[in-house]
Order: structure tokens, then sequence, then C-alpha cells
DNA sequence: TATGAATGAGGGTTCATTCAT
DNA sequence: CATGAATGAACCCTCATTCAT
């Protein structure tokens, strides 16, 4: 019996799989509910008893594949023993244009969409990988209290608690939705087209408007 | 002869229009050919006397409306014989927004596309009522030198003289793209959503913002 | 499992003769896909399940209903026990036309493609009763030694084994690509319109020709 | 007002040589009306003013383009001042052959359509350049007398007197519709695919083969 | 006559969805 | 649960033909 659940989980996430391939290199509306099920070495029919539609697939993995992106991101953060808040939170965004910069069909893909919005918004994933919008703050703004012991999963850093740092943050929210939607929206088209600069040379830039977004909120 | 050529360009206007309202109203992908001659009262075959696509429509639409929004925009600056480089950025700014918020389906539909890549890139339409680059860069950096007569079309801003500025800007390229980006993306959620905050509340922070953009960029 | 394969053969089979009551009937270009589907009583997309356009079907008929005739005419040699190969040739090439012109239909819809060349082509059908080039030339210039059983199927034939006959031939491949495309062109027009002369009035010079085309090439 | 006339003549043979044009670069079925029309430089409607649909316009052409060339083949046998019957014949044959191979496309036009029947039904062109029935047998199977003065014109051919040869022929209208069926029918596949043999080494095949036809209509 | 804008039927094709097995 | 054959609506697009100018 638990090996018909498991059997059953390796579909689902089989056909996740498979449409991810396909959204990335095909894009979603190339992309029929065929091509995915023929991908996942399934039956047709056999995708419409996971998923109701294409579309749902795309949000999942919209869901899914940000939160791995953030999730990492954070996780390297934790390592990192940063000191200030504000380093914590240069840190952090740098990993993840780095990340986008180094996987541009995952970029395209989540393109704009990697908002906090998303963060907000109910999660429709399965995966417990997944960090909660307070568990998030928490890492971004306030200090991180770093265990000895080895951060092996993304629940051990769920686990950590937090010391509150000397800098205080007002209007916590809409500090990290501005942020978010800077970073996104600027980095696409420089990582995706150079124009109208490369990475590198905008990149101070950025990080100069993240320090006065940071500025803006301190109480 | 004139009545024919007439009548073709009300065919053409009525297609654009009738995409555009299908467009807002039902979504680009959700809208076929078919719909939008049926919408404006034409038979299919003749939409493609006119247009290669509906993708062609949909590029023609959003060059043509992102130009209306700039056009107006710009237009109102300079009627408002704005004293600083600052003043009048806050103001087009603040007009965009305004404008957008007070027509969400247009916000919708051109939704995250109001950015500076369009004005880089060639327009698609015969619109001639368009403000070049280098233009629009004059008007929103530079003081505008007001003319006495009244300023009834877009192509009386365009033979405007602009006298340089006290404040001098480098990097003007990178500065115009990222307020755009910042403005464009940040208040599509609000917008729309009122999330995180309302309009209201956040347009003192994004004005902030803007501002350390222009700090950023001062010579 | 084997009601569905069933179920599929027969689809693809009615499908086939819808094509081919069709093509013979209205032509080949004025019988769309869904005129074959309507009349296979299947749904237009089914079609697309067996075959990708009505040229496939076209060729896939063309190439099944010559064999059929040469393997009638073939077989139809073989039980005649027929004494040399020339007389061998007449029954043959007798058979075939006198095949077509018992059914207009099916000439005109191969009309001139009955050629040599289908012959060394792949043949794209399933069909299995199918004789290979090397046997063709076998049986139609060897002397055939017929084996005391009944020949019912046409694999019977191809498991003969022939006897070289006393006449040799020099150049097999002209000699029965010239035969072929002499009587196939020939035929056509005299069979349907009886111009310039009747089929029994022609007969006696084409086979005159055949026995002229069998000299040429004597070793 | 015969400027007008001649104008009409003019569009009408404009509107046939783009139809030629595109007939044998892209293929009759792959041509459509506005195609012909765009490049004979006239508007859609006209095409109607002339002719029916393309394919009157095909019948024409391959009617026109048949008696071209046998027109062609004529001329210059007459020229040539050919001593028999038999070797006249041969040298009109080869003189069809050649020039359908050093022109391809218009082998692949008129296709198989090269054949008698072509000559015995009425001609739908106004071409005057062409010659009937009994002139074509009389240049093809009786002496020539030639004139003493040149021949410029086909009209010119179509005014000689024949001298009745020594032998004579029985069946003619057998003889000659055989002869070019056979011509026709294997030239094609070996002119275009050289298959199953080059044209050279088969056309001593072809010869004694219209050799032996000649023979079978001998009284 | 000549035009070419307009038509709309009909072509090929795809694909989400269903359902008997 | 899983399958994949079957469906048929809906897509895009072409094009022969008409007709007002």
């Amino acid at each position: 019996m638990g090996k018909i659940l498991e059997n059953k989980k390796k579909k689902k996430e089989r056909l996740l799989e498979a449409a991810y391939e396909l959204f990335t290199s095909e894009g979603v509306e190339n992309t029929s509910v065929s091509d995915i099920a023929r991908h996942a070495l399934v039956a047709k029919g056999t995708f419409y008893l996971y998923f109701k539609d294409k579309y749902e697939i795309e949000k999942i993995l919209i869901a899914e594949k940000s939160n791995e992106i953030i999730a990492a991101a954070f996780k390297a953060a934790v390592k990192e023993k940063i000191a200030t808040n504000e380093e914590n939170v240069y840190f952090i965004v740098n990993y993840i244009i780095d990340y986008l910069a180094s996987d541009t069909k995952l970029l395209t893909f989540i393109s704009k969409n990697l908002s906090w919005g998303i963060f907000t918004e109910a999660i429709l994933t399965d995966n417990d990988d997944v960090l909660d919008y307070e568990q998030l703050v928490n890492i971004l703004i306030y200090d991180v209290k770093i265990s000895d012991s080895e951060i092996k999963d993304i629940s051990d850093i769920q686990s950590l608690e937090y010391n509150t740092g000397k800098v205080k943050y007002k209007d916590v929210d809409i500090m990290i939705y501005t942020m978010f939607e800077l970073v996104s929206s600027t980095c696409y088209n420089i990582i995706l087209n150079e124009k109208p600069t490369t990475l590198d040379t905008y990149k101070p830039y950025l990080f100069g408007l993240i320090g006065a977004i940071l500025k803006q909120h301190e109480i």
C-alpha cells in the first residue's frame, strides 16, 4: 500500500518535472497536456487524475521554483554567519540574482513572478520544504543566531531562533515587497538582454537602492 | 479613392478597438481572431488584410497605449511649468500612476510592459504622435522652456527647445530604466490588489526611492 | 485489449475505404479530410490518429491497389501452368489490362501510377501480401515450377522455386520498365475513352510490341 | 481602339506567362489566382475577365506548350530535308525528347499530358501557330517536299504540300498514339530520375521500339 | 474595362477532455 | 488507479469569388 502511495507521488513528481522541462524549453503556451504526459511516460488521462489543467501545474511550479530559490538563498545566508541585517539582505539579494543569472531558463519561466505576492498567497504545493512568511521576514531583517549543529535541511533553518537585531524596521511588508519587485523587475531584462547595461555594472546601482529602501524603513 | 482609403483606416481602427476591448476583458490568450473580427463587425478574412495575427495587434496596442500614456504625461508636464528637474520627474511619474490607477483594464493589458524597453525598440504603429527616446530624456531630466503659445499637440512638444538644467546626470539610460521598472512593477500589484498596501500610502515610499535614484545619478 | 486493437484496425480500414470511395468518385483534390472522416463515420480528429494527411492515404491506396492487381495477376499466372516465358508475360499483362478495364474507377485512381517505380520504392502499407521486386522478376521472366498443392495465398507463390527458363534476358530492369509504362500509358486512354480505338482492336498491336520488347532484351 | 484591343491581348498573355512561371516553379496546386494576378501585375478581379479559373489556364498552357514543342520539332524536321519516313520520325521524336530533357520544368508541368489526345481535342487557345491533326500526320509519315523559300513561320509549314512516300501505313491513328504514349511515358521518369537508366542508354531501346511500331503498321 | 477590398466558406490541424476498458 | 482511443469544438489561415467604385 505504501508502495502504491509512493508510486502516486512519483507520478505526480514526474508530471511536474516533465512540465517544467517543457515549459522552460518550449514555453507554457506551446506545451500541451499531451506533451507533458508523454514526457512523464504517463497516459494522457492520468494527467487529469493529478491536475486540473496545465495552468495549475504552472502555478505550482512557479511557487515551487520561487521557493527553492528563496530557500537556497536563505540557507546560504544562514551559513554565512553575517553580522548585520544590511549585509544579510545584500547577501540574499545577490544570491538570488546570481542564481537566476546562472539559469536563464528558470528566469524566463518565473519571469517577473518572483514577487512578494507569491509568498503571501497560499502555497499550492505539497512540498513541505517551504519557509513561511514570518520565518522569511525573520531571517531577512533580524540577526540570526546560528546553531552549532550542521544545517542539512531547510527544516533546520525553520527551527532556528532569531535574536532581534539592533536596527528595527517599520512597514516591513512594504519594504520587502518593494525590494523584491525592484530586484526581479530590473534584473529580468538586464540578465536576458544585457540592456541597458550588464549585470555587473548594474549591481552597484541596485545595491545602492536596496540600501535606500532599508533606510526608508528604519525606525 | 479617398473614400476607400478612409474606409480602410476606419476598419483597421475598428479592428484595433475590438481587439483592445477583448484583450482587456478576456485576455489575449482567450481572444481569437474570429472574436476580434466578429466584434469589429467584419469578416474573419478581413482581419488578415490588415494584420498578420493577433500578436501583431497586441504589439501595436501595447505600443500605442504606452505612447498615449507617456505622451499625455509629458504633455501635462510641459504645461505645468515646473521649476526643477526633480519636480518634473515626480510629476510625470505621478501622472502615469494615476492614469493607470484610473484605468485598471489598461493596466492589466500593458501589465508590466510599460517598460523603457518599448521606447528604445522600433515602434510598430503608424501613429506619428510619438516622442523619440532623446526627446523623452530631454523632457524628463532637463529644464523645459515653455513657449507662450498653447500646446495643442504632441508635435508641439517635440519642437520645443530645452535648456540644460543646473543638475546633470550620468548613466541616464540606467537611471530611467530603473525608475520605470520600479514604478510599473510595484504599482501593478498595488493598484490591482491593494497589497501590501494602498496606492496612497505607498506613494511616499515610491517617491522617496525615485529621489534616491536621481541622487545616485547626479554628477 | 485484443478488442481495442481490432477496433483500431477496423477504423483504419474504414478510413481507407472511405477515402478510396471518395478519391475514385470525386478525385483526390476535391476530397477533404472532413469528407473522409464523415464517410467513415468517424470524428475529424480521429483521422489524424491514423494518418498524417490525405496524401499519405493516397500513397497507401495506390500502393495497396497496385499490389492487389499485380498479386492477382501473378497468382493467376502461376495457376495457369504456362509453358514459356513469353506466354507468361502475355498472360500477366492481359490479366492486368482486363482487371483495369473492368474497374475504371480504379484505373482512374491509380491512373498512370501503376508504373514500375512503385515496386522499387518502399511499400508504405502494412499489407504483407506483397511481392518484392526480385520475386516479380522471377515470376515474370522465368519458368515457374508449379507445386501440386493448391495455391491459396500469395505467400504460397513467394515460396515457390523457379527454374531458369531457356531464354535469358539482359537489362531486365529496363525491359520491365518499358513494358509497364507502355501498357499503363496506352491503356489508360483506350479504356476510358475508347480512343483512338477499342481495347480489343488495340490488344494485338500491344502484344506485338511486348513481343518486340522481349526480343530486344533476349540474349 | 486597336490599342485597347492590343492591351487586352497583352494582359491575357501576361496572365498566361505568369501562370506558367508559377505552375512550373511552385506547382499548379500551390499557385493561387492571387499569385497569378500579382505576378502579372494585374488586379485579382481582372483575372476573371479572361479566365474562368486557374484550371482553364492550366489546360490552355498544356495545349500551348505541347503545340510549341511539336511545332518546333516539325519545323526542324522540315528544314532537315530528311529522306525517308522512318528517319523523319526518329528525328522528330529525338527532337522532342531532347527538348524536354533540356527543360525539366516544362517536362514536369506537361508531365504525361503530351499525349496524342491533346491534338484530337479542341485546342482552347487563340494561338494560331498550331498544326492540325492532318498536317501533323502528313509531316510525320509522308515525304515532305521542301519549298525553296525560307521557312520563317509555322504557317509556312502548314501550306506545304506533301508527296506521298513509298511506304504506306495502316491505322495511322493507332500508330501515332502508341508512339507518343510510349515516348512521353517512358521518358518522363528517365529524364527526371535517371531511373532505371540514363536517357542516353535508353534511347537505342526506345528507337528500336519505334521502329517496331512503324513495322507493325506498314502495309 | 479594371480594380482590389471584402467576404465567408472551408481547408488542415490541434488539443483538452471524456470514458470504456 | 491507469489507460489511450475517440471526440469534436475551436483554432488559424487561405482563397475563389463578388461587387462597389
